[in-house]
DNA sequence: CTTGACTCCGTACCTAAGTACGGCTGCATG
DNA sequence: CATGCAGCCGTACTTAGGTACGGAGTCAAG
């Protein structure tokens, strides 16, 4: 299999399969000796269904490659893979958390804003500058970007 | 006041107020012309903390460059900043959606793993294989990433 | 009048996850 | 056999939101 046929059944571009290559997600087949195209396996096109399916999840690539490891070490516990399922879990509900947050303080501006009206009195833009309105914005701020 | 002075009382990094300046979210104050330090006014520490907490509500430094001309824009009507704050409620909505699916399915891997054994049975990865356990991931992917 | 802290400026670097480009080689089809 | 599409390779660029660095200038205290 060709490179761009891989990446057809793994259902990513060329350049991506390159990327995961140089990251050393996955090995790059060796090109033959005597110079021609490199040769893809359905192992590979496994193996980055894998790591698609496991960033659908929420696992940055990083993490996958943990993943991977875990996967390929026969010392392997199934209590360790369970362990980043369940620290990404973890991960999953503080973002979770710090949306709803923002979604109570959007909600509480949006409800006091008259709707219409000169942006003199604002109360959105009021709330944003910090002087303390009914619908103040009470973030504990600290990361939710990861 | 100094850079240093207005970083503290905004609670951001003093390259932090340079970067907003390279992207002109905040005027830099005149260099005066004999050339000492530049002088930073209260407006500008409020401007800054205004960008912060705009920032902890989810919007991007581009979104709070259109708030805050809207601000500046005496024609402004109330109702479009709303509609900021609507849309930005709409987006942070659909992430917070996208992250109950991830942790229903992660939930759903969890529930579905032994705990201990060797990784040849492990649910978990089997389910990242793509090969359908109970557990399946049935995630419609498609941006989470805004 | 020297030392040390701060400022200024331009530029480079960082993470994440790719995407794009340009020049070359390989190969198959007409 | 020529033509054009693929593959290969290295490098650079992208977005977002900063952070870091190095050298020069400024200023206040000792």
């Amino acid at each position: 299999m060709r490179i761009s046929t891989a990446a057809k059944k793994a259902r990513v571009g060329v350049e991506t399969i390159r990327f995961y290559e140089r990251q050393r997600l996955i090995a790059q087949p060796p090109r033959p000796s005597n110079g021609g195209f490199r040769s893809y396996t359905s192992e590979i096109v496994e193996r980055i269904r894998f790591i698609r399916q496991a960033q659908e999840l929420g696992f940055s690539l990083k993490e996958i490659d943990e993943l991977l490891s875990l996967k390929a070490d026969p010392a392997t516990d199934c209590a360790d893979v369970r362990a980043h399922a369940e620290a990404k879990l973890e991960d999953v509900n503080q973002k979770i958390a710090r949306l709803i947050t923002i979604r109570f303080a959007l909600n509480a501006l949006i409800a006091a804003c008259p709707g219409r009206g000169a942006t003199h009195y604002c109360s959105i833009l009021e709330a944003l500058e910090g002087r303390k309105t009914d619908a103040a914005v009470p973030l504990q701020s600290k990361e939710m970007r990861p």
